[in-house]
DNA sequence: CATATCCATTGACAGATGTCTTTTCAATCG
DNA sequence: CGATTGAAAAGACATCTGTCAATGGATATG
């Protein structure tokens, strides 16, 4: 499938002139876009991402201390990670004693997820 | 909808012992995220969100200078946006004259879109 | 050729990011 | 209580990022 271009053999445009018609740029976006650039962020790490896969796959069952072997990372450092996606709203936890069981929030993803669609 | 949690009232574990059952994880996943934590990176800015969003409603008919005044940011600092969307494989352009015209690379997307869904 | 225009590149710089080690905190066990 | 354990936080540090001003390169006009 190739994109469908248009491309009018344009000329030097005088001084002032528009080279194209303007884009209609919806105002609306402006926010849309800030939120959903803070997930696409969060998901913008190979190990961010791997977690919200296994996160997933497993919803709320995945306690820390498991989650720490499957990356070559510390557990500081994973930490950090999840720290993130908690930030950016697409994960919570629930801590069980000495044990932290993360799941992602449901509907986190939606919007990002529309948008691309 | 709530995430099905199973906290199981877990005990504290003898030493060596795991916590957790194992969570099995296929390694074909490591690539993957890879990928598509690059293209999710890339559209880890408002900006270049916006830019996409943009360039997909109209596919191969914006040309830079039409680009530049939807922003509040300089015109190199848009050009690097654009340098990073075609590094991530996201965006391409073609030039014509003095021109460039920028668009969405059909299915760069669909992974990451797919994965989200 | 000289000049103007579009766009990319370079250099600079403040701020964010990913990582580790060390520390802290809360909860559990003996 | 004292010791241990899971997990978060703090501190340090090299690298990456977003931004701008200035520059460069290609193309068009005259």
């Amino acid at each position: 499938m190739l994109v469908d271009l248009e491309l009018a053999p344009k000329h030097k445009r005088a001084a002032g002139e528009r080279c194209c018609e303007p884009v209609a740029y919806p105002d609306v976006e402006r926010a849309d876009a800030s939120r959903m650039a803070d997930v696409a962020k969060a998901l913008g790490d190979p190990i961010r991402l791997q977690l919200v896969d296994v996160l997933r796959k497993n919803a709320g069952k995945v306690c820390v201390c498991e989650l720490v072997p499957l990356f070559d990372v510390s557990q500081p450092t994973l930490s950090h990670h999840l720290k993130k996606l908690r930030d950016a709203g697409i994960v919570d936890c629930e801590r069980r004693g000495l044990w932290a069981y993360y799941y992602v929030i449901p509907g986190a993803l939606t919007e990002l997820s529309a948008w691309l669609e």
